[in-house]
DNA sequence: AAATAGTTTAACCAAATGGTTGACTTATTA
DNA sequence: TAATAAGTCAACCATTTGGTTAAACTATTT
């Protein structure tokens, strides 16, 4: 690779970002090979057509979201670590790059059947070492009954909720960027207490 | 209005469909014709263009998502009893039509500037009377301090999420339509407790 | 019932869009 | 250095798409 980047993840990097910002639908190949600065031709050239440079941006997109948080999810660490680990991951990973959990929630509810095989294909599977740990913990007394699907769907959607709806929440709670940004890092030590607050298993609530 | 529908409606219910499964930039105005059972042309004729027809329904689609809510925090109630009544106004609200808060927020994203204007146009805004009482009910150390918007953030991501990534959930989690309605459904009472044991004032821990 | 206004349709149209072609240039190999 | 392969480009193409038009049909008004 010489001192210029490569055509191929110019093309790459591109694509990334006019589809992120755009969607399959609204992204023109002629607007990303001007964002690359390349012919058009070589975009056919690299990756045969849209369908297919489309899937490799997705591809890539998934692989950012979910595989580093089911790895936090595998660790060996208390509950209550391990869901302030993954909310920071969460607010670090999307922090400049807020559009990509948005593009990947709504590319695939465009086309659920195409990216279920994918999905599956790369083992994405919320790990059994943390529905284990759940369960254990419950036992324990140490937090009440949820069922651990329920739990991991609360912290993402804590997390990723305010990156997916920004532009509206921003309009409904009148915030500009800055503030937002505030709103959000803010969110960084709130989240996890809220969290682990709400599961607490407690003597006198019995 | 006669017996068949008119076709001003017919229009607006094929088009609805159709923004909500595809979006603006997916939507083609022969499909939301052929969804009507009508000619091309009427869709011009009684809505002009495009845009025009696909403002209309997102317009309604804003408008069923939040006044109701906004509502709902206006009301004398205790923060618990709203807790419990929004979410189970999202739930019943979009058990079938779940696509509309992800078409919502996913066109809101695709042209914030527009949509800012016509938000605030519709005077939606986080009411002070549930920011004055969550306040108050700090003050009274009944709940644990929190910022008002932040809690409201919190009640809509728990609600709206599992809604906006169905899908990419379902993949993950490994849910039919079937599981996922019954995995939905136990989120109406969980969430409500999860929530207000999240935020309540506790002697003991401080 | 004649005239007028409102509604519906098929046939068109221009622009945009994903994709192709074939010539040309640059790098690699023998 | 000649031949071959890889990479790049401008011009082109077929199809799709939002939108228009003008004629026809229907309901309303005078």
């Amino acid at each position: 690779m010489s001192v210029e980047r490569e055509t191929e993840e110019k093309i790459f990097e591109a694509a990334r970002k006019v589809f992120q910002a755009r969607g399959f639908e609204g992204a023109r190949m002629q607007e990303i090979a001007d964002e690359a600065k390349i012919n058009k031709s070589m975009l056919h050239y690299y990756y045969r057509n849209k369908d297919n440079l489309f899937f490799e941006v997705f591809q890539a997109g998934v692989k950012k979201i979910f595989p580093q948080v089911f790895a936090i999810l595998n660790k060996e660490a208390s509950l209550k670590a391990k869901i302030s680990e993954v909310v920071n991951f969460y607010h670090d990973a999307f922090q400049e790059n807020s559009q990509l959990p948005s593009f990947v929630i709504f590319e695939m509810n465009q086309n659920p059947e195409r990216f279920k095989a994918f999905i599956q294909a790369q083992g994405l599977t919320i790990p059994q070492a943390f529905i284990d740990q759940v369960y254990t913990e419950i036992e324990e007394q140490q937090i009440i009954p949820i069922k651990p699907h329920q739990l991991l769907m609360n912290i993402i959607s804590l997390c990723m909720m305010p990156m997916v709806a920004r532009n509206m929440v921003q309009s409904l709670f009148k915030m500009d960027d800055f503030k937002y940004a505030q709103f959000l890092d803010e969110r960084r030590e709130l989240i996890p207490n809220f969290i682990y607050n709400g599961i607490l298993y407690r003597e006198e609530d019995k």
